[in-house]
DNA sequence: ACATTAAGTGATT
DNA sequence: AATCACTTAATGT
């Protein structure tokens, strides 16, 4: 475990930090497609992704769901931080995009770290801003973007995030993913297949470009 | 061979 | 850009 956080953490946090986190923190495998924290689930402790990649969705009442960002090693849901101090429940809901790795926190030990642990503190804000600013780039997309540019951003979005010009999913899913129809999401497609930045095949696309 | 699921298409709003 | 209704293609059993 402590070597698992060396490959990341070695120089985010300090030495005493990193033990404490060894100890206390509860390591956990997420395999891809299983769920790491649900809409109005109680926050059990603050997730550290170690390897892996996590989605991040929206769900409205209807059960309507969009993407909001993608989490990557060395990550964590800086939301669950204020839900988890102030016991609230979560409004997201985190789905493991690939296998993962990650450690769960303890609530009591973070509030005290904040405190004791300077590179804790930074980590926190930074993780923050870094929220923040993915889900600005989530509102420009869905206010001022085409839903060609809003797929095309998808895409390589997800290239980056999953260290990989292979994407295995269907239309249907990606549909789902930035709340459209599939018909659209087939038409699109083929669309930025003839601009020739990306190659579709069943159950899979490449993307050239990004 | 048949059923199921993914993807393509034309027309309509 | 969404929806409908339908076709075609690929895949599993």
């Amino acid at each position: 475990m402590r070597e698992k956080l060396n490959a990341f953490f070695k120089y985010v946090f300090e030495e005493e930090l990193l033990d404490e986190i060894a100890q206390l923190g509860i390591y956990k495998e997420v395999k891809k497609g299983e769920l790491l924290i649900d809409v109005d689930q109680r926050i059990e402790g603050i997730p550290l992704l170690l390897s892996g990649a996590i989605k991040v969705l929206r769900e409205d009442k209807n059960g309507d769901e969009m993407v909001l960002y993608f989490l990557e090693r060395g990550d964590t849901c800086a939301g669950s931080f204020a839900n988890a101090l102030s016991h609230r429940k979560c409004g997201v809901r985190g789905i493991a995009e690939k296998d993962s790795e990650v450690v769960l926190l303890p609530i009591d030990k973070i509030d005290s770290w904040m405190v004791r642990y300077k590179s804790w503190r930074d980590f926190i804000i930074n993780s923050y801003d870094d929220r923040l600013n993915e889900i600005f780039e989530t509102i420009d997309a869905l206010a001022f973007m085409k839903m060609n540019q809003r797929l095309y951003k998808y895409l390589t979005d997800k290239v980056q995030v999953m260290r990989d010009t292979y994407i295995n999913t269907t239309h249907q899913d990606i549909a789902y993913d930035l709340h459209t129809s599939r018909v659209v999401v087939s038409r699109l497609l083929k669309e930025l297949e003839s601009e020739g930045k990306i190659k579709v095949m069943r159950n899979k696309i490449e993307v050239l470009k990004f």
